[in-house]
Parts: structure tokens; sequence; C-alpha cells
DNA sequence: CTTCATGCAAAACATTTGCAGCTGG
DNA sequence: CCAGCTGCAAATGTTTTGCATGAAG
């Protein structure tokens, strides 16, 4: 597979053509991000760059991800309370399955939105450019715990 | 209507049952919220009550809404940029349409999700016990602002 | 070389907590 | 009365920002 049809690939021209740099630090930052099966959160993407490079600070990966996020190549899931976590493999709006208890994420596959976006557009007036779908609950794992 | 059929009533029927007291400050929390169309955040809602309880704590008014939040008296939006916007006139999941300019938040009319849900259910094999479903777009109003 | 990125520390926010004093029932 | 509430201030946790130094291109 030619390196511009992988996730990775695709972030690091998207940079390039915005001129900014490719530092050792953000291609760690991107590796993970691209094939972030876990929607990881800051903090866990943190944890695995500082194992090669023990001089990372927190802030740069917060600002490689505010950059990412401004591209529109990672989608940023929010959460109040906890961190953020953050989907760099597929950085568009999809449904994702929440377990309140060990905080593991997943996506379901499930049927587009597209009929509902459109549902809400007319009866509310709003241009709706986004949204967000998310399911909470135990994951199998959980379940199977006490309490 | 009967005390007992309005939310407020509701709520403080629930709050009396547990035995926590009725005291002025927290009553005019829970009028505010138990016909919030708004969607009012804990500041808005402090903003409120301090009008006629100057001593008013922003403390308090946290307070009571994780109080509520635990009763299942009011439903928390979570958001990790700007504050938690809460709906105590219908305290359980439904979707909402949210502004992303002016922060507007406003309830579609949509079928319920149960089917959705248990497809999610079926597939992931997650026990699901609740969910959320937000559009965002730009409110009819800002629409015409300019930028 | 000249931006732009890094990394440290401090700031910014929303929210929570500890605790002394107050008050509803 | 007295358990529960209030209000203040301090603490918490996540994310952002300022700035001097360093390195990518």
């Amino acid at each position: 597979m030619p390196d511009s049809e992988t996730r990775l690939g695709h972030m690091l021209s998207r940079l390039r053509e915005r001129g900014q740099r490719i530092t050792p630090q953000r291609l760690a930052i991107l590796r993970i991000l691209a094939d972030s099966e876990g929607h990881p959160s800051v903090e866990k993407i943190y944890d695995v760059v500082v194992r090669d490079f023990p001089t990372t600070s927190l802030a740069t990966v917060y600002k490689t991800v505010t950059l990412l996020k401004e591209l529109g190549e990672v989608l940023e899931l929010e959460f109040s309370q906890g961190s953020n976590r953050y989907d760099g493999s597929k950085p568009f709006p999809h449904p994702h399955v929440v377990c309140t208890r060990c905080r593991r994420i997943v996506d379901p596959d499930l049927e587009s939105l597209s009929a509902l976006t459109a549902q809400v557009s007319r009866q509310t007036g709003f241009k709706v450019v986004n949204h967000r779908l998310d399911f909470y609950g135990l994951c199998p794992q959980c379940q199977k715990e006490k309490r």
C-alpha cells in the first residue's frame, strides 16, 4: 500500500502542505493516532511517546492534537469528567459505545444518520454540520466483574 | 394541576422522601431547572439565584445539581469546553441540537432510538443503559449573522 | 538561517471538597 | 435540637499559554 494511502501518510502530507514540520515527537504522536483503535486520551498518547522521547511534554501532545483537530484529521470526543478521547483513524462523526465503568470505547456498525440529520435540519432550521451519537453502558468484560 | 404532577412538585417530593431539606436557595434552583427551556449551565442558574439570595455560592448550585443528578431528576449534557448544561424538565436521554456559535440548545422531535439501541447491544455485547445524540450546527439566528 | 516546535512552568477554567457556622423540620 | 445545608476558600484535574531554547527544512 503506497504511503499516501495510509492514514499516517495522509496526515503527514496534510501537515507538509501546510508548511508544518515533522518532528520525531510529532511522528510518534501521529503513528499512535493513525491507527488508534483504542480512542486514546492525550495522557495515554503521552505515556507511549515518552518511552521513546523521555523529554516529551504533555503540552507538546496537546499542541499536536489541536493542530490535527484544526485540519480535521482527528475526531475529538469531549468528556467533561475525565479527559477527552481521540480517533485519528476515522476522523469523521460516527457512533461510539462507551463503557461507563472502564471507559473502553468501541465503534458499532450502524446505518448512517443522514436521514435523521436531514429531519433535524428541516424541523429546527439549524444548519447541521456535525453530530455525536454515544451509547453508554457496560462492556462485556465489565458485566462479568462484581459490583 | 396538582402540585405533585408538576415537575417542580415531583422534584420536591423526591427530595423530601430522601430526607433532604428544602431551603430557599434549593427551591430557587429547582424552579429554574423544572422548566429549563434553555438548558442552563450552573453559572446561568447561579446568576438568577443570586438576584434573590445575594450570598448564594456557586458551590451550593453545584451541590444541588449533583444531588438531582443522582436522583435522576436532571439530565446533564457534558461539554469539555465550556460548562455543562442541564435539563430538569426532561431528565431522560433525548436528542439535542447545539449551535456551535451561540451555544443555544434546542430539542428536536425525533423517533426514539430504541431500535438503534437494541442493535448496538446485540452487536457489541454492551449492556446499553444510556445514550447521547447531539447534532451540531448553526441556529437560524446565527446563520443570519456575519462571519 | 529563520521559522516553527519543544518543554518547562504558570495560568486558566470548570468543578469538587473541607470545614466552620447556620437552619430547616 | 441536630443532621443536613450553606458559603467561603482551597484543592483538583484537564487543557492552554508564554516564553526561552532548540532543531527542521
